[in-house]
DNA sequence: TCATCTAGGTGCAATATACACATAGCGACA
DNA sequence: TGTCGCTATGTGTATATTGCACCTAGATGA
């Protein structure tokens, strides 16, 4: 068990001295989770198809392996279902189909990303409203004071 | 919320036998990264806040260490600077900006959400079409899949 | 036969996270 | 005065998740 936390090979290259690139955005998690779901939502799927079309949607590059395991882990939750599709040629392939548990699920994450989304868009307004009017001239951008909110008075 | 998670096993709940609860949505990783930077692109916060700021939102409890650890992080890669703040009585707080390199990644972010949006509204448009496909398991419509007359097939 | 594409997977190191717990300032209050 | 509770930030650690290297295997074509 070697704590050796001073590697600097890490996935989000945010630690070797000083200062690094700026830590791209990835897609993981959550968000690989429920875009599997909403693309088994429409068609039931195999996961190099669902590795592709991902790609195709503009999305970051990720791996692979994470998609395969992600749908495992996805079947062993009961989100979806799985079964050997040797009905082609070439390699057999597991087809998945969005469970009930799948959808209500699903539905879940769809109603929490509202609430999510609006956080973001806080974030767009500020820029519309106060932070970014310079219409003739660059001062606010270098002398942005934010309303100091504090937790006390809120 | 009476979840009654079961405390034994891990954060996702999937890993007991056979079939378990169905694995609640979360908010973390990019999610909540991003959500912070949204926050701070407002006004300058600290942890503590920014732990409440985001239970207001309506967003699942999560946990506060993971917070003050991913603003920690997020300082070390340039994201946001802090200071601490001892101008009122309690405890001191470390107070969080935005640094031009937040903003410029937050944008990143934002653009990146954009075409994952895209995927959960095609699950969306998928069921106000009323297209749905049988959710048999079998490739049924089989044609639909992808179209993919592989080598021998076309 | 070999290279290449498709399709899915394992093993492992590194990272990320949840939970328990620690530290510390301050106000209330018995 | 002691200590309880709230604020505010953090550490330790066990487990989960992830990315990378690599593997198995069918089909295809040079």
């Amino acid at each position: 068990m070697e704590k050796e936390q001073t590697k600097s090979t890490g996935r989000r290259g945010a630690a070797n001295g000083g200062h690094e690139e700026p830590m791209q955005p990835r897609l993981t998690g959550d968000l690989l989770t429920s875009s599997l779901l909403a693309f088994l939502r429409r068609w039931n799927a195999y996961g190099y198809q669902l590795v592709q079309e991902l790609a195709n949607a503009g999305l970051p590059k990720f791996d692979s392996t994470t998609v395969y395991r992600t749908l495992r882990q996805l079947e062993r939750a009961g989100l979806v279902s799985s079964f050997w599709d040797t009905s082609e040629s070439g390699p057999a392939r597991r087809m998945y189909s969005l469970t009930k548990a799948g959808e209500a699920f699903l539905d879940l994450w769809l109603d929490l990303f509202g609430r999510y989304q609006k956080i973001l868009h806080s974030a767009l307004d500020s820029l519309d409203n106060s932070d970014r009017k310079p219409k003739n001239g660059t001062a606010a951008s270098g002398e942005r004071q934010r309303s100091r909110k504090r937790g006390r008075d809120a």
